[in-house]
DNA sequence: GCTGAAAGCCCAAGGTT
DNA sequence: AACCTTGGGCTTTCAGC
C-alpha cells in the first residue's frame, strides 16, 4: 500500500499542487522538475491511486459567495459511534469540516456556514438528531489555509 | 466588489470545482451546464477577481505522505494583534491552518502536522514565541472534509 | 521507471451578435 | 453577456529503451 515512501521529485509536485492544482499542469510541472510531463502524470495517478492525493477543492470566500455566518460546533459523541457519525455529519447541509479529537470530553468539531440565522439552527438540531451533545456554538471570525506546506519531513526523504 | 450575487450557472460552477477541482475542465463544466465553456472560462475569471474562488489545493492524506501526527493547538491571542498574529502564523513550518474564533477566552484555533514529536514540540515553542499563549494541545484523530456543498442559500439566489 | 511522439482534447483571445 | 473560431498548448497512451 505504502511500500515507497515519496521521494523528493514527488515532494516537489505535491508542492506545486499545493501552490495551484488547478493552473499548474503536469506540463508545467515538468517544467520545474527534471522529468518529462508524462512522467508527472504517472506519479500522480500513483499518488492518488495510494491515497496521498485525495482530491483537488477550490478554496472558497463563503462570506461573499453568500454565506455570511461561520460557526464551530464543539460536540461530544460517543466514542464508538464517533467514525460513523462523522460520515452522516457530512451529509447535513451546510457542513465543510469535521475533526475527531484524540482525547477530552468534547471530542469532536464540526465547522459549517449558513445563509442565515435559521441555517445554523437547523444545523444544530440536526446534528443533536444524528447523536451529538453540542456544547458550545462558536462563531468563526475568519480560517486562514496553508497555501504550501514544505515537503520536507526531517527523515530527510530517503 | 460584490454587486452581483452569482447566480444558479456560477453555483453549478462552483458545485463542480468542488466535486474535482482539476479534471473538471472548463469544457467538462460546460457540458453539464447550458453555456459555451469560453463562457465558463469568463465566470470562473470573474468568480476569482471578486474574491469568492480563492485557490484550488489538493486534499492530502498527511499521514500516508509521512506526517503521521496531527495536532489541534487551542491559544489565546491579545484580541487586537489578532489578525497580523494569524498570519505570522501559516509562516510557521507544519502549520496547515488557523482559526480565529469570536467569542470566548482560548480563541485561535491551530492545526499543524509533524513527522515526530519534536517536530509538535517546535511548532509549540514558536507559536509561543510568536505572541500566542497554548492552552491545549490535542492529538487529531481524523478529519473530514465536504466533498461538495449544496450551493442554495435560503434566499433562493436572486 | 522514464522518455518521446501523435492523436485528440482543452484553453484563451479576439471578433461577432 | 454569451457565442464561435482558431492557434497554441496540454493530456494520454504506447512503443521503445
Amino acid at each position: 500500500m505504502d511500500g515507497v515512501p515519496i521521494d523528493e521529485i514527488d515532494r516537489i509536485i505535491l508542492h506545486l499542487l499545493q501552490e495551484d492544482a488547478r493552473r499548474n499542469t503536469n506540463a508545467e510541472i515538468s517544467r520545474q522538475v527534471s522529468v518529462s510531463a508524462s512522467t508527472v502524470g504517472k506519479r500522480i495517478a500513483r499518488l492518488e491511486k495510494e491515497g496521498i492525493l485525495k482530491g483537488y477543492r477550490p478554496e472558497i470566500d463563503y462570506e461573499r459567495a453568500g454565506f455570511p455566518l461561520q460557526v464551530l460546533f464543539v460536540c461530544t459523541a460517543p466514542i464508538a459511534a464517533r467514525e460513523a457519525l462523522a460520515t452522516e455529519t457530512l451529509g447535513v447541509e451546510g457542513v465543510l469540516n469535521v475533526r475527531e479529537l484524540m482525547t477530552g470530553e468534547k471530542n469532536v468539531h464540526i465547522q459549517a456556514v449558513g445563509a442565515s440565522n435559521e441555517d445554523i439552527t437547523r444545523i444544530a438540531h440536526k446534528l443533536d438528531e444524528i447523536g451529538y451533545s453540542v456544547a458550545d456554538e462558536i462563531l468563526l471570525r475568519n480560517e486562514y489555509s496553508q497555501p504550501s506546506v514544505q515537503f520536507r519531513p526531517t527523515t530527510d526523504g530517503k
